[in-house]
DNA sequence: TGCAGTGTACTAGATCACTATAACAGTAAA
DNA sequence: TTTACTGTTATAGTGATCTAGTACACTGCA
């Protein structure tokens, strides 16, 4: 996987897993790779991935049982999308508007960006 | 002035300036703040706003006289509209779309977003 | 019981961003 | 010339993050 340095590497490999629980790709019930697989795969120390798992955990997203591995919860999809939203409701959505205004961005380079939302249902 | 901590200070202090170039704050060929003042006011150590300047300069957006200052050079508006703007449709805008498309949101709730950005020229 | 795979814990070290501090050099103006 | 601004450079230290490596404990299964 690759990094921006923007950000911290753990917290990256949560928002993937994250992604990839709403996205479907890891069910709820089922169980995640490894500690030592998920480090494998990512390319970082299996430490690094045990701070993201133990991240997950207090948010109650991901589960372990010791020896076993570690599940994603039931609530886990819908408490992702919570969380999202109001990121987005209070940091990411104001933050793009203030861009589009500093830009002074026209109606006619903003129309693929119309385009693209009114395909939502 | 406050930093997140999901970006270098040094590329935040960068966006603030170049914020206060392009609203005006800051006119064409004008006196920024020293090294130092700008440290004092920011809250940081000047080798910081250094690297700040030195990396503004590398893009012609501010030049400077040893001993006098660093002034706001003529094309800098221009440039920073434009870098921004690449900046902002080769992944700003993408992201945000995707964003909008994992989280399933609703006509609905993007109609603030919608009214917003209607209100653009 | 033994083994393989799992989580967990610990220490040590590397790297990076930023800070703290100091010293040096150019410019303008009194 | 002196003073008080400027930029510039250098060294050392701190804190956070990530890596490297090791060791130990738990679980399921053959």
């Amino acid at each position: 996987m690759e990094f921006k340095d923007s950000k911290g590497i753990f917290q990256q490999i949560a928002d993937n897993i994250c992604e990839k629980i709403i996205s479907g790709e890891y069910p709820v019930f089922s169980k995640i790779p490894s500690v030592r697989e998920q480090a494998a795969v990512m390319g970082v120390n299996h430490n690094t991935i045990m701070r993201t798992y133990m991240e997950l955990q207090r948010e109650n997203i991901i589960n372990n049982q010791r020896g076993i591995g570690y599940f994603v919860t039931e609530e886990a999809p819908q408490r992702i999308v919570q969380l999202r939203k109001e990121e987005f409701f209070r940091h990411e959505m104001p933050e793009f508007i203030r861009q589009v205004k500093l830009l002074n961005l026209s109606q006619e380079e903003l129309k693929p960006l119309f385009d693209q939302l009114n395909k939502q249902p």
